[in-house]
DNA sequence: GCGACAG
DNA sequence: ATCTTGTCGC
């Protein structure tokens, strides 16, 4: 399917609309057991036509990796600023529904988000599952320094709605997917991470998406 | 109308 | 995300 095709087939206002549903569930305190196992999730793509999701089981706080299962499946929906969950979390929903943990990880946001619903409190969402957004890069809020502490601010609210951590010198965007505060997913995120920009798990997900890639194409 | 814009 | 060589910097 080509991409204008996709972009008139996939139904926006709807998306946006089940997007202010769904936020409405989202819980912003601790609720989860003690972390012994965290389910990471991240994609490649191959051309515009195929994506290769990943999910890891990793022991924490050993990091080590138990399993992982990926995915390899036509692109189905284009990816649009905000709504990057309809591309990517169907597949991610499917890989962790078969898996055993007590956390996701989500290369993306959670609640810093423009409906405060990312990829990553899309997941916890629907799978009602505790679950944590990492992203590069920032999509909403302002961002505010106040001492040591750099956060994302929601300028409607003047709430925190995620924390900025420097990993390796870059910058780092965590926010709460579902069943977690902002403090908590930091400190979470913190402990992951390493020897690499990227907290351990999202970094061995990501290589395994690129090993895939080479793999297959 | 203009800028911003995860992966 | 992906397309891509050499190249700047720690």
């Amino acid at each position: 399917m080509s991409k204008l095709a996709m972009r008139i087939y996939f139904n926006v206002s709807k998306a946006i609309a089940l997007q202010r549903h769904l936020s409405k569930k989202v819980v912003l305190a601790d609720k989860y057991d003690k972390i012994r196992r965290i389910a990471a999730v991240d994609s490649s793509f191959i051309g515009n036509k195929k994506i290769i999701a990943v999910v890891g089981v990793f022991e924490y706080p050993s990091l080590d990796m138990l399993e992982y299962e990926y995915i390899i499946d036509d692109i189905r929906i284009p990816y649009i600023p905000g709504l990057l969950a309809f591309r990517e979390a169907p597949f991610y929903i499917k890989l962790l529904s078969k898996k055993s943990f007590d956390i996701i990880l989500v290369d993306g946001h959670g609640i810093a988000h423009p409906r405060f619903l990312g990829i990553a409190a899309h997941v916890g969402v629907i799978l009602n599952k505790p679950s944590v957004g990492v992203a590069k890069r920032k999509l909403y809020g302002s961002i505010k320094t106040l001492g040591n502490k750099t956060m994302i601010l929601d300028p409607k609210s003047n709430k925190i709605i995620g924390l900025v951590l420097k990993s390796r010198g870059k910058d780092l965007y965590v926010s709460p997917g579902h069943r977690i505060t902002v403090e908590s997913a930091a400190l979470f995120v913190k402990s992951l991470i390493k020897n690499y920009y990227l907290p351990v798990p999202l970094y061995i997900v990501d290589k395994l998406t690129k090993d895939l890639k080479r793999k297959y194409r």
